[in-house]
DNA sequence: TCAAGAACGTA
DNA sequence: CGTACGTTCTTGAA
């Protein structure tokens, strides 16, 4: 059907579909690192990337609008004039795209006063003249005019920019029942409420076509409009002069001068580098291959990112790559692990890479080089620290680990592995096996070639990474690395008899409350069903809906409570013991099947694993093991001293983030309830209800407590109110009187929020950042959720960033001072000690004192220590 | 088999 | 309509 020797010229209006692609992808997957805005560019550009391969066209442009000033506005200024502001985000994102799109040596046109449309219109007419294909991809309804035989238009769907629907004649006659050169017609009498042109009242698209049908043409039907009966003919001859401007309007500009004719838009060879440089800007990393597919074979075979000249590994013997290491000013290190163990290792400098396998040989010969000081620079360094560590080697030196360095420039986003680095930082890619094929095609890299990709990456980080939190790296988290290491081999010894004789307990509690539940339902159903549930609780027992989830009904225990107090039913308890018995028993059960040979239970700490700065513990979570109720807390009593070691030491940090809150605001009032010694909340509740604090009733405090640590999280009057159970209205009034004693507090967290939307993140006491994009976002929900985290990050973040400290002095001194004791657990303001016969009063010293003068506040850090056989008994 | 959602444990 | 996490279970789609 279509001439194969015929060009294809495709042009787009760039603006119209950047700004759908805008609203179409999520801003949060795309933002890069300094808080520039990209999905509109992504987005935009994917699409392109799909039609380029798609449609194959030889001769390409983008139009652009310069503004919103046009002739159209000029004749009529109403025009678009009820189309809210483009948000700043997207106008920020126009020139990078364009910036992207001469790098791909894509022309972008634009005329002052002229809008894209007509650009396109211009070029497809021109085009179609000279004997072109047209594809003209606009998302402006307007556009339908211009197809013909020769054009034909590509208009995304509403789902997004992703599909494409193509307008030839037949369907523009399918979908509208006129002529595409008819459609300006029926937009004129219809309106476009978008450009803020009214069109008849109570006419729509189906009387619009009948009577263009009727009168064959517009000029036709406006001539005899007396014709028309009954309302609507009325409504024509009241608006016929609406419809005239209309139709005036929506007419393009078929003739606007241009510099350029569709000849001079032949599809050129891109720029290669340029498009990785700012590809690299935007943080553009899946992009970068497709559009090199895209242009064609031939640009990828000789593109330098896609195939990187890698250096060759030189194999050595052991004593080889020693002498060469250590003449080296710093090398990248990796070691290959199975199982845990080392299998073999690899290094790098800029321009030299060796390796070999892992045998005790090696070992030997490599210890004092691993133990010594000189610089090493790694990706994830603790698995091969642990591994080194089990064979009784200490790594030291360790300068960087990139993994901690991607995750302390993009917290959010934390880049998993050294593939990923490469790709972002480097433009590059990582040579990687297929994982799913047993003989792969492809060589994944070696060790030493993976140890000079850190290396490259972190030189590149190195230039990224802002000097305060390069200080964060060196001066808190590398430390801090080693010290988990050696936490996570020790593991915690835990008492398998105890739990399984709890969590059998557990079982036969939760099987007769079941069988109660069932007798009252009158049959039997799956408890653990939110779905069964719920036709049981609103169905069966009639009970009234609750707040809605997504998929339903909710049914948690706040919800459950609550329909308790309003209509009581026995099921209802019965609901809430059975879920709090299979709660623990499944906590118990996945604390059992972790239970090592030795008794003890490893955790791994992910040091990149929040965006605050915290650590998180998982495979298991020992970070959430119950605590709240005496019951729950016989699952502690089961992690005990372990064997050569004479009791668990336990140290916590009392009001750690309100203490910070303190210093953080400078609140005099805060500040004094911590020096007086006196308890927080009965000081705090004195002030704010005017008694003395031995007045204090245990109803004021509690009011008083949920309302300073609501502070931390930024809550409202409604969530203060629902917390409490207390009217909003006298919620309200606490926060009132809170904050009449408390004023420094709201005032810093106030301007804590508005100096993170200034510069686009927050930082801890130490130089910690996170950035906060949303905080200029246009969307409420996600501006105010960003801001209830940027008050919050500071506060928490400063507390991780102070028990880090202290937790790697407290590991580095135990070791100076030649102790056995051992760091075991950290619970965020919480650390568990294994204390060596003897060694109590220097273990406890040790804590004390590193804990306490871990930071430099203007409120003293008051610590708790206990001491037990257990971790329960310790905690008091 | 996998992903999403609900629920719930901790600080 | 209060921050930060991880795990378990169910469910429905693949």
């Amino acid at each position: 059907m279509t001439d194969s020797a015929k060009p294809t010229l495709m042009v787009v209006d760039g603006h119209s579909l950047a700004y759908r692609a805008f609203f179409a992808l999520p801003v949060d997957n795309f933002t890069t690192k300094d808080n520039q805005h990209t999905n509109a560019i992504y987005g935009f550009l994917s699409m392109l990337v799909n039609l380029i391969k798609a449609e194959q066209p030889t001769h390409l442009a983008i139009a652009f609008d310069t503004s919103r000033h046009s002739f159209r506005t000029d004749e009529y200024p109403e025009y678009k004039a009820t189309r809210s502001e483009t948000p700043q985000e997207f106008r920020g994102q126009i020139p990078l795209l364009q910036d992207c799109l001469a790098a791909m040596s894509i022309p972008v046109l634009t005329k002052e006063g002229i809008e894209a449309d007509d650009i396109l219109a211009t070029l497809s007419t021109q085009g179609a003249e000279q004997g072109y294909e047209v594809l003209v991809v606009s998302g402006d309804r307007d556009t339908i005019q211009l197809v013909n035989d020769e054009i034909t238009l590509l208009y995304p769907n509403v789902q997004g920019v992703s599909q494409l629907k193509r307008y030839d004649p037949a369907t523009v006659r399918e979908r509208y029942g006129v002529r595409p050169e008819q459609y300006p017609d029926i937009a004129a009498l219809v309106g476009e409420t978008s450009d803020n042109l009214p069109g008849v009242p109570k006419v729509g698209e189906k009387t619009a076509v009948k009577w263009l049908t009727q009168f064959g043409s517009l000029d036709e039907l406006l001539d005899r409009a007396d014709e028309i009966k009954g309302v609507v003919g009325g409504n024509l001859r009241e608006h016929i002069e609406d419809v005239r401007r209309n139709r005036k309007l929506n007419r393009l500009l078929r003739d606007v001068e241009l510099p350029v004719a569709p000849a001079d838009l032949a599809v050129s060879p891109i720029d290669a580098q340029a498009v990785r440089d700012i590809f690299a800007r935007l943080e553009f990393r899946t992009l970068l291959p497709r559009v090199f597919e895209a242009v064609g074979a031939g640009e990828v075979a000789d593109d330098p990112a896609t195939v990187v000249d890698l250096p060759a590994p030189a194999e050595v013997a052991a004593d080889e790559f020693l002498s060469w290491a250590e003449s080296q000013q710093e090398v990248a290190l990796r070691l290959v692990l199975q199982s845990g163990a080392p299998t073999r290792i690899g290094a790098a400098t800029e321009t030299e890479l060796r390796e070999l396998n892992w045998n005790d040989d090696a070992a030997t010969s490599l210890r004092g080089w691993l133990e010594s000081d000189r610089p090493k620079i790694m990706h994830d360094a603790k698995p091969q620290v642990k591994a080194l560590l089990r064979l009784g080697i200490r790594l030291s030196g360790l300068a960087y680990d990139t993994s901690l360095a991607g995750w302390l420039l993009r917290p959010s986003f934390p880049d998993k592995t050294l593939g990923d680095l490469v790709e972002r930082y480097l433009g590059e890619k990582l040579p990687e096996a297929d994982p799913t094929q047993l003989v792969p095609e492809t060589e994944g890299a070696t060790p030493s070639q993976e140890a000079w990709f850190a290396l490259r990456v972190a030189a590149a980080l190195r230039d990224d990474i802002p000097g305060t939190v390069a200080a964060v790296l060196t001066d808190i988290e590398l430390p801090t690395l080693l010290t988990l290491a050696d936490m996570e081999v020790a593991g915690v010894a835990v008492s398998h008899e105890v739990l399984s004789a709890f969590s059998s307990e557990l079982a036969t509690r939760a099987d007769g409350i079941a069988q109660d539940a069932f007798g009252i339902v009158g049959r039997e159903f799956n408890l653990g069903s939110p779905k069964q549930l719920q036709e049981v609780l609103f169905d069966d027992l009639q009970l009234p809906k609750t707040r809605k989830t997504k998929t339903g009904y909710s049914t948690d225990a706040a919800v459950l409570a609550d329909l308790q107090e309003s209509h009581p039913h026995p099921f209802l308890g019965l609901l809430l013991q059975h879920r709090e018995a299979t709660k623990l028993r499944q906590i118990i059960e996945s604390l059992d099947v972790a239970i090592g040979p030795d008794q003890r239970v490893r955790t791994t700490y992910v040091q990149t694993g929040s965006q605050t700065g915290r650590l998180s513990s998982t495979d298991p979570n020992l970070q959430n093991i119950p605590v709240r109720t005496e019951e729950s807390r016989r699952i502690r009593s089961a992690f005990r001293v372990g064997e050569g070691y004479e009791a668990l030491l336990t140290a916590d940090y009392s009001q750690i983030e309100m203490r910070i809150m303190a210093h953080l605001s400078g609140d005099e009032g805060l500040i004094e309830a911590f020096n007086s010694g006196e308890d927080l909340h009965r000081f705090v509740g004195a002030r704010v209800f005017g008694v003395d604090p031995a007045d204090v009733t245990a109803a004021m405090r509690t009011k008083v407590k949920a309302m300073s640590y609501g502070l931390v999280y930024g809550l409202s009057a409604f969530g203060l109110s629902k917390q409490l159970r207390i009217e909003q209205s006298e919620a309200k009034q606490l926060m009132v009187e809170y904050f009449a004693r408390f004023g420094a507090v709201r005032d810093y967290l106030r301007a804590s929020v508005l100096a993170a939307r200034e510069v686009g993140y927050t930082e801890t006491i130490y130089g910690r950042r996170r950035p906060f994009p949303d905080l200029a976002s246009p969307n409420r929900v996600l501006r105010e959720n960003a801001e209830r985290a940027a008050l919050n990050a500071p506060i928490q973040g400063s507390a991780a960033d102070i028990m880090k400290i202290a937790l790697f002095h407290i590991h580095d001194d135990l070791r100076s001072e030649r102790l056995s004791s051992r760091v075991l657990l950290q619970i965020h303001d919480e650390l568990v000690v294994e204390v060596a016969p003897g060694e109590w009063d220097a273990a406890e010293r040790i804590v004390r004192q590193r804990m306490g003068d871990a930071a430099d506040l203007t409120v003293p850090l008051d610590v708790q220590v206990g001491r037990g056989q257990d971790w329960n008994e310790a905690a008091h």
